[in-house]
RNA sequence: GAACCCGUAGGCUAAUGGUAGACCCUCUCGCUUACACCGAGAUGACCCAAGUUCGAUUCUUGGCGGGUUCACCA
């Protein structure tokens, strides 16, 4: 360790050292023999084929800032770090590094580009964790409890397949054709929490229709021309009193000439356009329950790959928008087109890809969502929030939940859905076996069930002459994602420990994903077990660029937190996200100036150190003077106020409070109030007063040093090293009772004189060394007159 | 369209029914035996309107502005 003696200001070197060794050591290891309380924290598990940005870096921050409370509270500490390495990220990713396309490179090759990636991805994210001084039980990658996981290991994705068999035999999975979210670009289905809204210019088109009885021209409008071949009624608001003639009338669509039932319906909307409106299949969601609730057949007109299919007549071969522009044409040259009309309208985006979806009907696995939505909210209410209003993003999600999950994707990189069809029977894999059913045969022992009435038959090894077919589709990212607590906790592979363990104590995560991470964790967490998977959730909100916009890879503006570490430092970063506000309350503006102001706070505990140790503590207690006494009862208070504060994940309080206290209680009034009596060389005070002195400077420099522990830790453990003490196992003091807001008040009053007089000497022009008269010492202060005296030279 | 959150100095924030406190920036002065990556000091702010009140930045209502989420858009 160094002595501080040898550092002149805190800087990166030092941190280099000390987060290598913390990295290298089993210093934070999880025991899970422990007798201690286990506190788990169910970490994020990061993509790993990009690296961490400052948003992550603040954040786990702040999980370790939990972390250290916690182990100092004498609990142990669960506090892994799992790396993301499934889905659609992944493979995006490879197919903009290899160029090349799924489809055409087929999956045994793309899967092994994707793993490619996955291995060639740097461990540079891993780093700058380590280097932020982040905690983790382990940097390791093996199968104790409490080590790195990946998302993608046989022994993460078995436990996903396990929990898809036994969900389906209990018939909570089921597969089902139906209308979804399809993604063109990607291809594949979506759920709908994968599905942003973006404002988008779109064309809105007033075309011709004839009217078969009356021979009447109608108008209506569209932003959706190519899909007039899938129109299945057209409707007008029954009180629109322009259209009540036409009402049981037949429409003739243009260009197809197809005739089309004319109704009044409440979903049409006098205002909005013509007041016509055609319903298609699948243009948006309504038109799907539309065309439920009037028992209408859909025809869809696109195909998996986007373009559209033989139901689209002459439009078949085009993709969705070059057939917008040809019907446009065909409609045109007709003398149909009445009018166009840019409007911005929104439009569903695939989250992942960025394209326009799609309503497709196909076959998918779901998994059933809907029945439990009051069971959720039921067990919700016995979770803590921090902040407790993040609790409604959740509660509104869960309201909205109108359609059951479906968990499949028509991907590669991702876990297998561990099926198997032979004629009508079906084959599920064993659990506790990791199996790819697209390349290999069911193992012997995979239960046989009939496809119908899911009836177990018997195994495969009952039909040896059978040939097996294996699933292809693949398991929704969020399936795997939503039992990493489960994971954490060794469910399935150590009945012991998660007995003991579950549920987990904390799951700290960004807002954006709730109705994704969340919410799914809490679903698959009650179909396991009936209970709540955490007893705490805090969720955070997201660090801007220094312009107040959220950052992200598109626009550019990713402040790389390799840069902080190597400029200002892990120490200097950590101390500024404690103080700079309530992460769970507001977003974070990323400073430079303010992080790096920040590196001042550091050097100047490490000068107070620096004075504090040039004495000697008193080996026994002295009797402690009126100030002394002041100064101790007043950190006891703090000490009162942290530990309140960190208990519900407050940080931001108690770091402004200790800021504060390092800078003008302690700095700038304390130290120079009792410099004299410390020396004591013109022994104006006896050996008590100054013993007094010695051990107060000592008890507030400690505790200080442990009250800043969870955000500072490694300046901190520096210097208590230097003083022979270990913050990791001496533990948290036991805070006494205080009354705070009077020594406070009385703290005030007294750093307030100390102003005046530095100003008084200022303003004479006198240095501060030099004596002042006329000066009387209030009424309040007249116990600290000794000290005061001596400071000021009064 | 609805719900929720939020509007405080040039920037970012805190507290508060009665003098609004830090930090960064700017300016002035200063080398005081831990500290010039410092110290001392200065300038500078409660979105608007109405209401409740002796008194509102704080509470209520409305407006304006920003953010988030949900819904809808033929």
């Amino acid at each position: 360790m160094l002595k501080l003696s040898e550092i002149k200001n805190w800087n990166v070197e030092i941190e280099k050292e000390i987060t290598r060794n913390w990295k290298e050591s089993e210093l934070f290891a999880f025991n899970p023999k422990t007798k201690k309380k286990i506190y788990s924290i169910d970490t994020p598990p990061p993509y790993i084929n990009s690296p961490i940005h400052m948003g992550h870096a603040v954040t786990y921050c702040f999980m370790d800032f939990f972390a250290r409370y916690r182990r100092m509270k004498g609990e142990e500490v669960l506090f892994p770090l799992g790396l993301d390495r499934n889905g659609l990220p992944i493979e995006m990713a490879t197919e903009k590094k290899f160029k090349i396309s799924p489809f055409k490179a087929g999956r045994e090759k793309f899967t092994e580009y994707c793993k490619k990636l996955l291995n060639e991805a740097s461990t540079e994210s891993i780093d700058s964790f380590a280097r932020l001084g982040i905690s983790f039980s382990s940097y390791k990658e093996d199968d104790t409890i409490g080590s790195v996981y990946n998302t993608d290991s046989p022994e993460y994705r078995t436990l996903t397949q396990s929990t898809f068999i036994e969900l389906y035999k209990k018939g909570l999975i089921y597969e089902a054709s139906r209308i979804n979210n399809w993604d063109p670009k990607l291809r594949t289905t979506l759920a709908d929490s994968e599905i942003n809204y973006e404002e988008i210019q779109s064309t809105f088109n007033d075309i011709k229709w004839a009217v078969k009885e009356t021979d009447e021209e109608i108008v209506i409008g569209t932003t959706r021309p190519e899909l007039i071949a899938t129109c299945g009624m057209v409707i007008y608001n029954p009180e629109d009193e322009r259209y009540k003639h036409l009402e049981g009338k037949t429409a003739i669509s243009p260009i197809f000439n197809e005739e089309i039932l004319i109704k009044a319906h409440p979903l049409a909307q006098i205002d909005k356009g013509t007041g016509l409106a055609m319903m298609c299949s699948a243009g948006d969601l309504s038109d799907i329950q539309f065309f439920r609730e009037m028992k209408l057949t859909p025809r869809i007109a696109i195909g998996q790959d986007g373009r559209m299919n033989e139901k689209a007549g002459v439009l078949e071969g085009l993709k969705v928008k070059e057939a917008r522009g040809k019907i446009i044409e065909l409609i045109k040259e007709k003398g149909l087109l009445i009018k166009q009309e840019q409007i911005i309208h929104r439009t569903p985006i695939s989250e992942r890809s960025k394209a326009e979806i799609e309503f497709i009907e196909m076959p998918e696995f779901y998994l059933k969502q809907r029945d439990f939505k009051r069971d959720i909210k039921k067990i919700i209410k016995d979770v803590n929030f921090y902040p407790r209003s993040s609790k409604k993003i959740l509660d509104s999600w869960i309201d909205s939940v109108s359609i059951d999950w479906p968990i499949s994707r028509r991907r590669y990189y991702a876990t297998p859905i561990p099926l198997w069809y032979s004629e009508n029977l079906i084959a599920l894999a064993p659990q506790g076996t990791y199996t790819e059913p697209w390349k290999q045969n069911p193992p012997k022992e995979s239960e046989v069930l009939d496809v119908k009435t899911k009836k177990v038959l018997g195994t495969v090894a009952d039909y040896p002459k059978n040939k097996w077919i294996g699933e292809e589709r693949v398991l929704d990212t969020w399936f795997d994602s939503s039992i990493s607590e489960l994971n954490m906790l060794k469910y399935k592979s150590d009945d012991e420990f998660f007995k003991k363990s579950y549920p987990a104590t904390l799951r700290p995560q960004g807002k954006e994903i709730v109705r994704t991470w969340l919410y799914y964790t809490i679903l698959r967490g009650f179909l396991e077990t009936g209970k709540p998977c955490f007893k705490d959730t805090w969720i955070h909100q997201h660090i801007l660029d220094g312009n107040g916009r959220k950052m992200s890879k598109s626009s550019g503006n990713v402040i790389d937190p390799q840069l902080i570490l190597n400029e200002d430092g892990a120490e200097a970063l950590r101390f500024w996200a404690a103080t700079e506000g309530d992460l769970s309350k507001g977003d974070f503006v990323c400073s430079r100036e303010k992080i790096r102001a920040e590196r001042k706070s550091l050097n100047k505990l490490l000068n107070i150190s620096r004075f504090v140790m040039m004495f000697e503590k008193p080996k026994t207690k002295p009797k402690l003077t009126s100030l002394d006494t002041l100064m101790i009862n007043y950190i006891e208070g703090l000490t009162a106020l942290c530990d309140k504060s960190y208990e519900v994940y407050d940080f931001n309080h108690p770091a402004q409070e200790l800021r504060n206290f390092l800078w003008e209680i302690f700095a700038s009034n304390y130290i120079e109030l009792v410099k004299n009596r410390t020396y004591n060389e013109e022994e104006k005070f006896t050996e008590e007063e100054s013993a007094s002195a010695r051990y107060t400077l000592h008890f507030l420099l400690e505790r200080l040093l442990i009250l800043l522990y969870p955000v500072i830790p490694q300046i901190t453990t520096t210097i208590a090293c230097e003083k022979g003490t270990d913050l990791l196992t001496m533990g948290w003091p036991k805070a006494k009772k205080t009354k705070f807001k009077e020594d406070e008040g009385l703290i005030k009053r007294l750093t307030d004189f100390n102003s005046m007089v530095w100003k008084a000497k200022k303003e004479l022009g006198i240095s501060l060394r030099e004596p002042l008269k006329d000066i009387e010492i209030p009424k309040e202060l007249q116990s600290f007159k000794k000290d005061l005296k001596a400071c000021h030279k009064i």
